[in-house]
DNA sequence: TATCTGAATTCTGTTTTTGAGATATCACTT
DNA sequence: AAGTGATATCTCAAAAACAGAATTCAGATA
């Protein structure tokens, strides 16, 4: 029964439209004129049996199913652009939807994505920052070409490949007494990354594994702000080293040493399995190197 | 760059006709004439800038992209249909993919699923069995429309909800003297689902928590088979209650009860969030009934 | 109230794409 | 050399997508 499948190019029209919220704004964008988007729309509404849009007066609204489809559209759009760049075995180029956690990002990547950028200049790189675990569900959902996470990936279909190796630092304000053992933080405030965060996890692991209790710990989102923190005399912090190299700021503060697993957190690239384009490929020899 | 959008009609060709292996006989198929489906094809190749097919004298073969493209392709043709029907609030209808554990699929699924085809006799429904990790995994590539597993599902974009417990018993042949503590079992053989059963993992963990060590287990795939082997004095076997009930040999096992957690073993059906076909919904509310 | 305005829809040809039918080709068989 | 079973190509007809003009409609404005 469910006879006439959706073709990609109604959906991409009516992507359009709702993100205009206009059909009129669609037309233009899609290089095409108004009647065309209005009858197209009207009879995708009608293969649906369904009403797409709340026509108000300034412009389309969603209705619920609307949303619906929506969701779908955008998943089909780019499975399936991303079929055709599965086949392209010419240079890298077009759109690639890296997602990587702030400490990759603020680290290691700069200096990858100027070379790759460099060598490839038709690719247009888009980075979003994310924990770990949300950046999995986006790579799952087609919503990322390849995220930098930091934990192993236990979701089917997903292919991965270590590329960094992280250690965490601990790190207290100049000012601090010098650290006898570790014992001593107890009591004393920690600044970390919010909860989400894999190193979190690692750190709240360690802490009670040492029987370590801080007096608080502060969440704070950037690495930027929680050096900041530090140096402000708040508290110690758990930071990777590379942060604190790429920084440029290791006379400001007293670091210590973290024994493992610490000491060596891998970082993982990941990519769906199957999908080999050029531009993934580029990324993964440049990152192993 | 990427322009031209690979539409899904292009793909419903594309995929016939590797399934046919024949311009021809793909031709027939879809109602088509012949030379139409050649020029598709043709189109698809030039549009892709690649070769999809082997053209021999018996038929067409895959090539290398040609079986890239058509995981693409299964893709988004399920995820087209599955568009359509989560938007359709009328009866239920259309193809309806099922997947379930042996066990599921024995005793509890035939009762309902002769009430649901009673019920909604425009929907076919497609039954297949597989252990728990391989249904899930299959669900989110869209390969089944709903599954019921054991064990709690932790993969994002998935949707649960509890629908049957299972009671594990422990059965010998009825000529084997009375059990007098479920450590007499060691040494003896365990006739077992294969390794990959979540049924077969509950079996485990509990034989070890018992400190039970069996002389052998012995991996059996059909309940049938693994009666018929406890019948024929190899040995013990753990099976659901309701496989036992609904296969109707009462009298020729001795039937132990098992403790808690494997007296109260959940199934679930699982299927994708935003998903609520029709069909789905009236499935869901017949199980829970 | 009458008119203006910005938007969507409807109507009417034109262009492009898809499809059928017939024919040509190609590698093997007999 | 002709026959067979397949795909590819050619030509024309049908269908779908598109542009442009005319129409409608609700609110803003005079």
């Amino acid at each position: 029964m469910t006879m006439a499948k959706l073709e990609i190019s109604a959906l991409e029209i009516f992507r359009q439209v709702a993100i205009e919220g206009s059909i009129s704004g669609a037309a233009e964008k899609l290089h095409r004129v108004q009647s065309n988007i209005s009858t197209r729309i009207k009879q995708l509404e009608e293969r649906l049996g369904t009403v797409l849009f709340l026509r108000g007066r300034q412009g389309l609204t969603l209705t619920e199913d609307g949303h619906v489809l929506l969701r779908y559209a955008e998943q089909l759009l780019a499975l399936s652009s991303e079929a055709v760049d599965a086949l392209q075995d010419g240079k890298p180029a077009g759109r690639f939807r890296i997602g990587t956690m702030e400490s990759t990002a603020a680290a290691r990547l700069p200096h990858i994505l100027s070379r790759y950028h460099k060598l490839y200049p038709d690719v247009e790189i888009a980075l979003t920052t994310a924990t770990s675990g949300e950046l999995i569900t986006r790579l799952s959902d087609h919503e990322l070409d390849i995220a930098f996470v930091a934990e192993p990936v236990t979701v089917a279909g997903l292919a991965t490949q270590p590329v960094f190796e992280e250690r965490l630092m601990l790190i207290a304000p100049a000012s601090f007494p010098a650290l006898g053992e570790v014992a001593e933080i107890s009591g004393k405030t920690v600044v970390a990354f919010p909860e989400g965060c894999a190193y979190r996890r690692y750190l709240n692991d360690w802490l009670l594994k040492e029987e370590i209790v801080p007096g608080t710990i502060m969440s704070v989102g950037s690495y930027v702000a929680i050096l900041a923190c530090v140096s402000a005399g708040t508290g110690f912090a758990v930071v990777p080293q590379s942060v604190l190299e790429v920084m440029g700021i290791d006379g400001d503060f007293k670091r210590y040493e973290l024994p493992a697993p610490l000491s060596e957190i891998k970082t993982l690239a990941a990519w769906r399995e199957g999908y080999a384009s050029p531009k993934l490929t580029a990324l993964r020899a440049l990152v192993s190197d």
